[in-house]
DNA sequence: TGGAATGTAGACCAAGTTGGTCAAGATTCG
DNA sequence: CGAATCTTGACCAACTTGGTCTACATTCCA
């Protein structure tokens, strides 16, 4: 396997379904759920867990439903992911510290620690508003290359300037 | 989360364990067990798994043991992974086809197909030789970069000639 | 003001997975 | 033969996962 769990795939369907509206627009579950063919109990406990990490905003009431927290460009799929399976990480010891006693044989821990860096890197970079649409197959200069760099295990807040905005988005 | 099982991770532990002895090295799962810190017994059952998909020859008898089925070099990470947790994926979907019956809301799917094939093909660019060694931090040329080229769908096959030395290893 | 439509909260559970142990057997070496 | 090792598979407690259900709170509108 070494994927997604499937609460986790439905927020990032559910996400997108609200990403194809134009910016601020109001969904309620239950269309949601028509919308993405999943059982409606679940898109709302999906909702609810996108609440508790502010992706989204809730209108209680009548006409109320739920709204992107953020315009779209700004959420990044490793956002949706982090809020449902904690941080990003290739193994225990490099999301939990201190588990893995600093055994001699840890540079496998230790390099496993720069490849979840390079991974989350990569998913920080690819937004909502990049799913909205099927990515392009050609392999020319009109696909979007995302550089893993490893080797920068200690420069992530230089990074960090990139995460705002790391790539002119096609939409 | 977001991580690997810890059975998938004791593989690379031990995988690398025997990486460390030069080339053509017979380790029991009794040795590799107190190397690594992990219990014998969960390490046979390890090593059976690594066996049953060839990454590694055993030795029955007195003076048997486990050994790498090829050079560390040519042993990626994406290899182990996958024998533990099958074909690397984002969603189920990617992995087992026909599961979601071509929604209209499947780009999404698509897209997370595209992103799984780019991290496979990352995990796959990272050798067993690359994990013996702390990984260098230098931020400069020296460290390695693996290009992740979104759009690039059906070039798998083309890409495939790299993967026996797809990045020249610095040991 | 009342009722309908919505979000909020949490309990609950069947089914599957995970990590680990154990015991009995097969193979090889000396 | 006997010791050391791999081989096979059963086994299980603990946890996770995905999904449902019930009861409640809030808002809108007639």
């Amino acid at each position: 396997m070494f994927r997604l769990n499937k609460l986790t795939d439905y927020a990032v369907v559910v996400m997108t379904q609200m990403a194809r509206s134009p910016e601020p627009s109001l969904h309620t579950a239950r269309e949601l759920a028509g919308g993405t063919q999943l059982p409606p109990a679940t898109v709302g406990k999906v909702l609810r867990a996108l609440l508790d990490h502010r992706l989204v905003t809730s209108h209680r009431g009548m006409k109320g439903g739920y709204a992107l927290a953020r315009p779209a460009r700004e959420i990044s799929v490793a956002q949706i992911i982090s809020a449902f399976e904690g941080p990003i990480g290739f193994t225990e010891c490099n999301t939990t510290p201190g588990c893995c006693d600093l055994e001699p044989s840890c540079t496998v821990r230790y390099n496993s620690g720069v490849i979840g860096k390079a991974l989350q890197h990569a998913l920080e970079s690819i937004r909502l508003s990049d799913l909205t649409k099927p990515m392009h197959e050609s392999s020319t200069g009109s696909g979007r290359t995302v550089s893993i760099t490893f080797g920068s295990g200690e420069n992530n807040e230089h990074d960090q300037h990139h995460h705002s905005r790391p790539y002119q988005p096609r939409i």
